[in-house]
DNA sequence: GGCCCCTCCTTGAACTTTAAACAAATGCCC
DNA sequence: GGGCATTTGTTTAAAGTTCAAGGAGGGGCC
């Protein structure tokens, strides 16, 4: 009598499933991504911590203001945006409105409601630093891939970030936590 | 008289070169990078930090000194492999000292030296919660990606990786900081 | 209106990371 | 050996992030 195919689970007692651990190709890939994610976000942090005196997230803010209709947004669109968690915008907006960078502004709709409005000061910043900013990225990236690897890292990472902020109810993102 | 075919700067004045900004595609694929690379982030850690008690980065400084002969290593090696600064390491090493999971041992060989070493108890930390993080890894990008994806992606970011630790000396790397 | 639940955003404490400075040991050059 | 730059790792303080809690307003339901 052969065993069955589907081995590895003996016996009666309930076991928990043998866990699907990464090839070694996919421990490959998989180090790779990490190695270079962290050394891509310690460069681009530095670069911009010099350049322009705050760290990527904050710069990235600044960015998504500036791109917003009369340059603000209401707090949880802007951590929605960014993919973080409310708590920590509050923070960063706190310490760019000391900046002058951005500046607080009430929801008339909502009283509950908070705009972040980039300032001009602000807005002179990303003017003056965007350039070193894209130069780094294009070097650390684009200027190394092809336009087909690059066309697959967007639809990689697409795939990914989608994945991880289902349409359903429940899913514990950031900006709802 | 036609203008110049390389344009853009007139006049004998200096001027600085007109940024190389990004076409809408690459705006495009930069976009679902960060914004992959974030929610990602947050997701392990938090699995992490719900089911091992660390984040993402010191489990990894785990994982490097299992897979090391008599789970040990050098700080500054351990700092190079895990791509973070010596500061970094020496604050994560104090904490995982404290939880019992690491331990110091000076080196033999040179005085300044010191041994990271993976106790036993870290060792079984590591036992229990690797199913789990694997897990986690799998469902938020293997399980997504199609093999030519996988395989592209692991590409791409040892590209990326590589171009940032050049081989020059005087590069600015973490672990010499 | 009164009640309850949910959303919006902030706060303070604990924790992690960065930046700068430092002590000790090494290694090199003479 | 003596001097000096470099390497190794830690330490302190400041900056940033997470976590848990909470105040205040909105919105539905009775």
């Amino acid at each position: 009598m052969k065993a069955p195919a589907s081995a590895p689970t003996p016996g009666s007692v309930a076991e928990p499933p043998e866990p699907r651990w990464l090839t070694d190709d996919e421990q490959r890939v998989w180090r790779s991504f990490m190695e270079g994610v962290t050394l891509l976000d310690d460069h681009l942090d530095r670069q911009l911590q010099r350049d322009a005196g705050m760290p990527h997230v904050y710069y990235g803010l600044l960015v998504k203001l500036a791109e917003a209709p009369r340059r603000r947004l209401r707090m949880t669109e802007l951590a929605m945006l960014a993919k973080i968690t409310r708590s920590r915008l509050s923070h960063a907006i706190a310490r760019l409105e000391k900046n002058g960078w951005v500046r607080r502004e009430d929801c008339p709709d909502d009283k509950r409601g908070q705009f972040a409005v980039l300032t001009n000061e602000g807005y002179e910043v990303l003017r003056q630093t965007a350039p070193g900013h894209v130069e780094a990225v294009r070097q650390a990236v684009f200027d190394r891939l092809t336009p087909e690897q690059q066309k697959s890292l967007g639809e990689i990472m697409r795939i990914i970030a989608e994945g991880l902020q289902p349409a359903e109810a429940g899913a514990d993102l950031p900006w709802l936590r």
